[in-house]
DNA sequence: TTTATTTCCGTGTTCGCACACGATATTAAA
DNA sequence: TTTAATATCGTGTGCGAACACGGAAATAAA
């Protein structure tokens, strides 16, 4: 009788083997040129040479030796990033981070990586950007498709001119983009008020800070709000926490302030306070200075000053989403599929990972010696 | 004035240029060769020679092309993952998953990698493979530390052949181990405890379940209890809740039930049931027949059974570690050291991925798609 | 049959790097 | 001065794959 012991004492010697283009030549009879002609589909192959060389290149599960594949080829890419600028300390700092390893960690696959940025409050600069990007015909684009109307003309551009385009941070239906990486905003919104109103003794007052936005809505927070209007609808909560909302401007924290004080003097069963941007840290130095610090808070993103926060216990929960791996994987896709030819997935949700007080400290750590 | 928009849309064009040993070699007045010999500092070289090649190697900033380097060394790496055997849906196919994910990446970088297994309930298994794997003389070993005083004799036999190892899972302080990747265990018995314990009221009982294991006690499972034990401690909960410990059979299921059984007929307010091992849907089996759907329940790992558990809202909470990732950082990292020659990390311990109906979806799609 | 055209396929070079080998230059020993 | 030993360094080859080039064989047109 075997036990389990020996049963699974493998030894992984099936794929130590490596198989190279010439290995296949011999075998099936022709030379590598043919076998590499036959590799790239380019044509001029007798059909009976072409069936041999299919037949051992299945026999022996070739798969080519990427690196000297992308040793050998001439072949160069030019890949350009479109995303909003960024001050140190915001969220696309983390996106721009995670372009510039897989920069790194493509170049010498040929892969050449150059930024582009656009004021993300301002739709004119993402079109006079994207124009300038068009003209330089790149052999592929990645998008923060923050304005939409403008995004779809600019796709329908690269469309004309055969350039493929990826999503990320958040999408467009029925575009014919490679990837798109993003989280699921409206669930996100949903766990949010899992994690916020989960055992809220009745009659709790809940706070809603939302934050203007000149021109363009962000879909995020949009979606992200109505995944917590969703979760307090399924659960019935409407009637026994109750919801206020407020206003605040981009700029004025100091009129924030004052709306903040004033909910906090009208209404005196506050238990929770939610925004849906990600700047809770403005929320959580306003409640600090209002001295209220029982309230629940509740964030998205790991901001430094999110994280500071979360460590001092002032909030309480972050709901982070890997926008680097966002970054990274956006380009490590297009080149699978421009160089190695693989198969990728198209829709791609990140991950809702909920930091805490105890765990933020591993995840942080982690994610800087990735 | 610069807005904000100018000063960020930057194209990285500094790192795009690729230099080569040739490049560098001009613009040092040598040859190839001189160069290389000052690179792999293997001597015969003037010093004249050397300073002019080491100033231009800093100034051009030279990295060499990997690709190319892997592709003309010589050099064959074997190295041993030493782990134990498994079930499939078990813990360590994980692991499994992560080294056969590693092997197929670093395989064109001339590593060849080999799983030997062990039976995790037997510590001559260990002995044995341990012994035969020293015969063959591996260029590096991964372990598993489970049996700690076989492990130690093992490391030194390793030591003295100068072979380097890393530890996987955990690990054993003052060893001159390469890497460990594994779980702050302490710390997620802690984090498991807030999670478990926020929010219950006064009097509620909490059952712990242990499971009896022959010969060595795994660290991992003790250290979660003690934090645990912990978070009670420092929050002052030890006369608020009531903590019933019971210990289940490793294999009598009937039996375990029985125990569950007399406990819930002998206390009438439990509230929570956690156990520290990653079989907690076992235990989520137990409570559905015994009609206890109220219970809070909270485990380790996901488990494909304890996946399922958790989509049925049966379990409430997994505290996850990202096995797989744990043995491909780990033969990645010991790539980075002998081949690459890159500063690597030596202690790291994993995120602690908390996960709950909500978010167990998109988390693992995502990791099936990395 | 000869010449032109097409189809098919092998050879040779290249990529950036590692490393063995052997060629100089320099110095020491005879 | 000749020979031997040592220090220094350039050249050549190979790694696996891409691709250009051109040659051979087969077929068509003359």
């Amino acid at each position: 009788m075997r036990t389990q012991f020996e049963i699974f004492n493998c030894t992984m010697a099936e794929n130590n083997h490596k198989i190279r283009i010439k290995d296949i030549a011999v075998l099936a009879g022709v030379s590598e040129g043919t076998v590499d002609r036959v590799l790239h589909n380019r044509g001029d192959v007798s059909d009976k040479s072409r069936e041999a060389v299919t037949k051992v290149l299945e026999e022996m599960n070739y798969s080519p030796n990427l690196l000297a594949r992308s040793l050998a080829s001439k072949k160069n890419y030019r890949f350009v990033c479109l995303f909003p600028s960024f001050q140190p300390g915001e969220y696309w700092e983390s996106v721009d981070k995670g372009f510039i390893q897989a920069a790194q960690e493509f170049l010498h696959h040929n892969v050449h990586i150059e930024k582009k940025c656009f004021n993300q409050f301002d739709s004119q600069s993402f079109v006079s950007v994207s124009e300038s990007v068009l003209k330089t015909e790149p052999d592929a684009v990645f998008i923060a498709p923050i304005f939409r109307n403008e995004t779809i003309s600019f796709i329908n551009d690269l469309n004309n001119l055969s350039i493929p385009y990826s999503f990320i941070d958040s999408m467009i239906e029925n575009t014919d983009f490679n990837t798109y990486y993003g989280q699921n905003s409206f669930q996100s919104g949903y766990i949010a008020a899992k994690l916020l109103l989960s055992s809220m003794p009745n009659g709790s007052q809940i706070v809603i800070i939302r934050t203007k936005r000149k021109g363009s809505v962000s879909n995020q927070t949009l979606s992200r709000s109505n995944g917590f209007s969703r979760f307090i609808q399924e659960n019935q909560l409407d009637n026994k926490v109750d919801i206020i909302s407020a206003e605040f401007s981009n700029n004025d924290e100091i009129g924030n302030l004052e709306i903040l004080r004033q909910i906090f003097i009208q209404n005196h069963n506050i238990r929770a306070v939610i925004t849906f941007n990600s700047k809770v840290y403005r929320l959580a130095t306003h409640l600090e200075s209002l001295h209220q610090s029982k309230v629940r808070l509740i964030g998205y993103d790991l901001l430094e000053e999110n994280v500071k926060c979360l460590k001092q216990g002032i909030v309480n929960c972050l709901i982070a989403q890997r926008p680097d791996k966002q970054a990274y994987f956006t380009v490590r896709d297009m080149c699978r599929k421009l160089i190695f030819h693989q198969e990728i997935n198209r829709v791609n949700y990140m991950p809702m990972d909920i930091l805490m007080k105890e765990n933020i400290e591993d995840y942080v750590q982690f994610n800087e010696n990735i």
